[in-house]
DNA sequence: CTTTGCGTGGTAAGCGCTTTCCGAGCGCGT
DNA sequence: ACGCGCTCGGAAAGCGCTTACCACGCAAAG
């Protein structure tokens, strides 16, 4: 506690001094650089370090080296489980990579990605992993793409979940499809009225997720009542639904391009009076854990987030080689919110 | 892409020449210094960073000045909702702060924590917050105690969450008191066959918890019928209930330490045949989001999560002054999942 | 008119490492 | 006995910055 006085923390110089060996040496024991050294020697200064309790400064082995371990995560918010179950994949596999991962939220604001990433630059990080759904209109992202450009002179690797946007490694998510074959699947229920409860339609993530559904209804000869746009949160959607069914709306079956929505929305439909899963059937977007504890337990695409952020980090990893290999699919899981009726 | 070959990235010196003047001046014109330049210069050399896209290197910034601008967290697991929510506002505040969060988890062993505290003084984060619950036996983090001295000793600043552990910065969190109060309101409500589902008796935090429910129940002149021990997380908690239900018990009420864990008792009751709320009771510990949406909604403690994670980094930042300002109280949330009976 | 001092730019000495390069010592073949 | 090629320590040159220190010019003071 308050070491503000002696602020000193071991350096090589003092492991080196202490071994009797030069710093050279000490580098070279510490960390199986390629050069061998001496048996005796190496055990000299291992010992050297463990007694003086020497810990390599990250920071400067880094600019010596001219690279960094660190892989960045961005992200909406890391409360969110959508979020929340990607980063927690891609921690996993950082570590298994000896990796420290450094986690950057945009808040309710995505138009904060570009400060968020014009700050990340600074820090080099070896790899950037977007989790972040980006604008669809590519001249929207112009600058974001200028920055991230020169983020890869930096040398650093970017790989975005879910994005199309050009020249970046990606994973590409099934939402098209998945959304569709979600929408057959509540049409083949006997559903037939339908909401579509949405995020920001200048994003890629809800754009996608709701043009698969109207696809898949289309494709049954039917089309949303209504489709409604709100914010991403369950506050937001809850909002937007309560203000739908005030306005009179009254489907039988409400999607929501996200379980958190979903979850907002089933508190609307029952703050109106409306029983989920047995007045109007709900259906939502990810398969976040906690949807599987609420009753009606709730129909949603599965999409296996925490894989989705390790094989972002396996991707970045790899070397060149095909980085759009396989898009991830999403899994429709009915569930009892949206009983055959 | 694949810019492998020229990974070179602008330096200070290459603004520095671009724009005529010593690298000296373009450091200060860049960030505000304590020297002041020449006006026309300071436009010179600002015209050439952005004409450059020179993004200074933070990591050189922080051998150079010997301090950085991140704080580490260190938590079980990110895609926790207990842990999420903490780190959402650390992350909060530390943008404020303009500075940067990494995050360390631990993972299911918390043994773990020795390791990553090690790796992590490589760093040399400005500050540590720990969200992770730590050993009740001081013996058993002798080593981690250490290892916080020597983090301590290079200039991190530690803050512990919910830690009575010395020396460092600390944030209370009144489990023992609040688990207490719930106990006797659920008393008050006519429960008397209690099960308590812990998590590891080793640990803080659940024991502060299971032990201030005991009290609250023997003010009550009760005990519960069984303490369980059983992961923290939701499966283990199913698993442990299931086990508990098959041997015959009966309880008319289950506390578990966290919601994560009362979200799979109640999962438990529901596969052996009781539902949870008319049944038996179900009470939990945190008030994460999830628990509103559930049905019957979960009686709970509400702990200011996000507060817990931005006012941890305040205290952190903030001077000497007392470290032990205030605990965080819990408030007793009762909803349908323990009626009154 | 000289002295003092301040304001401001440049020079260079670090920060804590890595890594290139040099040279000493040694084993081997001829 | 000599030279060649190795192996392996150490000296020192960076990596990209910051900042103490110096130098210079100019206004104010004596």
């Amino acid at each position: 506690m308050s070491d503000q006085s002696s602020p000193s923390p071991v350096t090589l110089a003092d492991v080196a001094a202490h071994a009797g060996v030069s710093m050279a040496t000490a580098s070279r024991a510490l960390n199986g650089s390629s050069r061998v050294v001496n048996a005796e020697m190496t055990e000299r200064v291992l010992a050297s370090s463990r007694e003086l309790g020497y810990s390599a400064n990250a920071l400067a082995q880094a600019v010596a080296r001219g690279s960094t371990r660190t892989v960045a995560v961005v992200l909406g918010d890391v409360a969110d489980p959508y979020f929340s179950s990607i980063a927690a994949g891609v921690i996993e596999e950082a570590e298994k990579n000896d990796l420290v991962v450094t986690m950057w939220a945009t808040g309710s604001q995505p138009d904060r990605l570009l400060a968020t990433l014009k700050a990340m630059r600074g820090q080099r990080p070896q790899v950037l992993i977007i989790a972040q759904s980006g604008h669809l209109d590519p001249e929207d992202d112009e600058p974001i793409t200028d920055e991230l450009a020169a983020l890869q002179k930096s040398g650093t690797t970017v790989c975005t979940i879910g994005e199309a946007s050009g020249g970046f490694r990606r994973l590409l998510v099934g939402n098209y499809e998945a959304a569709s074959e979600l929408a057959t699947a509540l049409v083949a229920r006997g559903y037939s009225r339908f909401v579509v409860l949405r995020g920001d339609p200048a994003l890629r993530t809800p754009t996608e997720r709701s043009d698969g559904f109207r696809a898949g209804l289309k494709s049954a000869g039917l089309e949303p009542i209504a489709v409604e746009v709100g914010g991403f949160s369950r506050a937001g959607a809850l909002d937007t639904m309560a203000a739908a069914l005030a306005s009179g709306l009254r489907p039988d079956c409400v999607f929501a391009v996200t379980d958190v929505m979903a979850l907002g929305a089933a508190a609307a439909l029952r703050a109106a009076g409306l029983e989920p899963g047995v007045d109007v059937g709900v259906a939502g977007f990810d398969d976040i854990e906690s949807v599987r504890d609420v009753t009606p337990a709730m129909t949603t695409v599965a999409i296996p987030l925490a894989e989705l952020g390790s094989r972002a980090l396996r991707v970045a990893l790899a070397g060149e080689s095909d980085p759009d290999e396989g898009s991830i699919a999403g899994e429709v899981v009915l569930r009892e919110s949206t009983p055959a009726r």
